[in-house]
DNA sequence: AATATATTTGACCGACTAGTCAACTATTTT
DNA sequence: AAAATAGTTGACTAGTCGGTCAAATATATT
């Protein structure tokens, strides 16, 4: 009952994937949000007590839309190292289309906003942690299915190499962040993963 | 000639280097860091044109200092599993200093400055470019001289391995920032250095 | 039609933002 | 001692910050 919305949470939400994103945190301002999204800031406030909030919600949809895509590409019914390949594509491929929407190649929206907060915002800190719990599930899953097909040593410590694996993916992010290239991506991504993994040469096809 | 200093830029510097290192460069103002360094604002625009001018020479100040300490690590003289495996017990026993000393890990400064900064401010975003680049010249001269030694395939591409190398360590360190917690880097850094550099493991003792 | 309720609006707040400037002080040069 | 100069100060902008609030509006229930 009462008034219906025009969307204007959803609006508000997406603005601010898209600001923050672009820039960071700190770098945006409600009134700059309001007013991409054209919103009064009283609507702001109605649905969110602070701007760290929407901060918070605004990661949520970011973590759905991930999951997502994700589920279908770390899907058991693939081939493991079709999965890592796979990824390393959709990482390329996103960031591009991002790089020529905006203007500029933006990495991770969840590293820029975790690294950038880090011990300022807890609530939002655990919500990045949060995703690198997730990410590093696709990964170890991914790994033990190496594992049982015998390209990979079962010897293997799961949980430490699926992190080693996540950082090496953020650190190469924030390269082409700060260098505004991808082009060290494509060069880099696919066969540093697999070399992290310690998958020989002739084991990096599906089949 | 004319009045003597007191240390006003210096103080203004080093003030700077710990204010955004510790929260981010939007999140620290002009006023918080003259406060913390006991100077007037005037005082402020007097060495620096702005805010920004300020990071760039915080940032320079960085670099001399790793330069220095980099330069003991990747010395010639020393093996170069050494020089690696030394470089990974420093990163781990500065980043515990620096936690102890400022309550949160905080991560690589010129990753967190150049990824929060990367498409607002070019000046700073090369700086940390250049940072890239220096730091990958002692991965890459310790690389050759691993392939000298015959630790390591002479078919290996040096400048993108050191590349990974560089992007795994970032990565590693945004994520003890994140997490607020050193213990992974003590477990996985120095192995996945070596993982990424695909050295053998009776090749990872440096006689 | 009247009421209850959810949404929207725009004016408003005090604190803070980066940056300016003229005056003042201490030092060296002449 | 006087002049020139470099460093320091504190008061000052004009604009922006995150956040508040009472009133207006639109919809669903009664």
């Amino acid at each position: 009952m009462g008034r219906t919305s025009t969307g204007t949470k959803e609006k508000l939400i997406e603005t601010a994937r898209e600001l923050i994103w672009r820039e960071s945190y700190n770098a945006v301002s409600v009134d700059e949000i309001c007013k991409r999204a054209d919103v009064k800031k009283g609507s702001f406030y109605h649905y969110f007590p602070s701007k760290a909030h929407l901060a918070v919600e605004a990661m949520d949809a970011g973590m759905q839309e991930m999951k997502d895509i994700y589920d279908d590409i770390f899907s058991p019914t693939r081939p493991p190292v079709e999965r890592f390949r796979l990824m390393a594509q959709h990482v390329i491929d996103h960031q591009k289309e991002i790089a020529a929407e905006y203007g500029h190649v933006c990495g991770c929206p969840f590293a820029g906003l975790g690294s950038e907060i880090a011990g300022q915002n807890d609530v939002i800190s655990e919500k990045v942690a949060d995703i690198c719990v997730k990410k590093s599930a696709y990964y170890q899953s991914a790994l033990r299915d190496l594992i049982a097909e015998g390209r990979v040593d079962a010897s293997l410590n799961v949980e430490a190499k699926a992190n080693e694996l996540f950082s090496f993916i953020i650190g190469q992010m924030i390269m082409a962040k700060i260098w505004n290239d991808l082009t060290f991506l494509e060069k880099n991504l696919e066969r540093g993963i697999f070399d992290l993994i310690g998958l020989k040469m002739n084991m990096r096809e599906a089949i």
